[in-house]
DNA sequence: TAGATTGTTAATCGATTAACAATC
DNA sequence: TAGATTGTTAATCGATTAACAATC
């Protein structure tokens, strides 16, 4: 790699590929900057740009091949393959979350879903039996989990962070409203639909 | 308001007050732009530099009083009031919005939940009684209200939006894993986990 | 060929950081 | 007073945009 390129740009990556897999979905066979920029409403150029850090997948004259552009963007990101991911946490959020259908065609899927509570421990959520939390390290070591989802009570969430880190998760998304405190080379992201809404307020009269 | 304040600069005010609200229950009565920025792993300078376009709510020597401060930004970002939101789709996604106990202490409050299938409409959820979506203008005017949340299939959230927006609804938050057009007085946010695991792979072996 | 669109370079724009006087 | 920390200015850094030659 000669020179790493910058986190904004993985960040709008799959935000290309879900437009492209709507485009898909709607029938085209080819698309240009142009015209992804209009629907994202970002500029023609920043998307070539982005692009270009991985390569020329583009042609002049036409446009982007969209079955071709997609495989190209799940090739960077990894996302060929399908990703083990376990969940902690089986209340109402976590529960949401096993449930959820939109992982399973991109991406990911859930190998196993942990929760403290004894009463909750061995009863069933989306079809995955709730593990006690205490099996979290073997799991995550046996079966070289990388990826990991929080969703328990904001206090909580530290302390099992710490626990999936010590056993090998390398990425983290926390669903808990409170920022974790990780080693550099763990990334984190967050799910807090309250800070989206508190941002618009601002705007609001 | 001499110089309009840049985008990304609110939108770390939310994460700004996140983090107070947590210094505040752990019994802190002050802090400063040091150990905030050491918590969120932002830096001290960028944390003055934000607050500073909105007065000088600190002491030289001291440092900043966690309940004035507190109580500033939420004037800034006008949640010393509360809002109404509407929840559009009482699917399971839209459920789960529905059962979410983190908006209430937080400035929001969810007023009205909708869904367009018969056999869902006069149901119950989270104690709203599901209303039919051809009531949506009706209520969002009487009401007066500025912010909806989509957690309806891809397919139908542009139409959902545009009678939202049609009905006066200026801040959308957006739980379908799709971009939405609309006009530029309107606010869009969106809440997609798959983009952030499709992010963090990018960086995982 | 004429029209369209890429990939890339250079220019612009904006955000972050460093540094420090002011002062609690 | 000595130490700490703010608010702010100027310097740096990085990201976005404009422009265009290349070429389909």
């Amino acid at each position: 790699m000669p020179t790493s390129i910058p986190d904004i740009v993985i960040s709008r990556l799959p935000i290309y590929l879900r437009a492209l897999d709507r485009l898909a979905q709607e029938g085209f066979e080819v698309t240009s900057s142009q015209e992804l920029g209009k629907r994202l409403g970002i500029s023609s150029a920043q998307i070539r740009k982005d692009l270009s850090h991985f390569g020329g997948f583009g042609k002049q004259g036409t446009g982007y091949k969209i079955t071709f552009l997609k495989d190209q963007l799940r090739a960077v990101l990894k996302i060929e393959r399908e990703w083990e991911v376990v969940l902690v946490g089986a209340g109402d959020l976590g529960t949401a979350v096993a449930r959820y259908r939109g992982f399973a065609d991109r991406g990911f899927h859930i190998t196993c879903v942990f929760d403290a509570a004894p009463d909750k421990v061995g009863k069933q959520v989306a079809g995955h039996v709730i593990q006690p939390i205490e099996k979290l390290p073997t799991v995550i070591r046996e079966k070289n989990i990388q990826i990991a989802m929080i969703a328990v009570p904001a206090e909580y969430a530290q302390s099992v962070a710490d626990i999936l880190i010590e056993s090998g998760v390398r990425a983290i998304l926390n669903y808990a409203p409170i920022n974790l405190n990780v080693p550099q080379e763990v990334h984190v992201q967050y799910i807090d639909p309250v800070l989206h809404l508190q941002q618009m307020t601002y705007y609001l009269s």
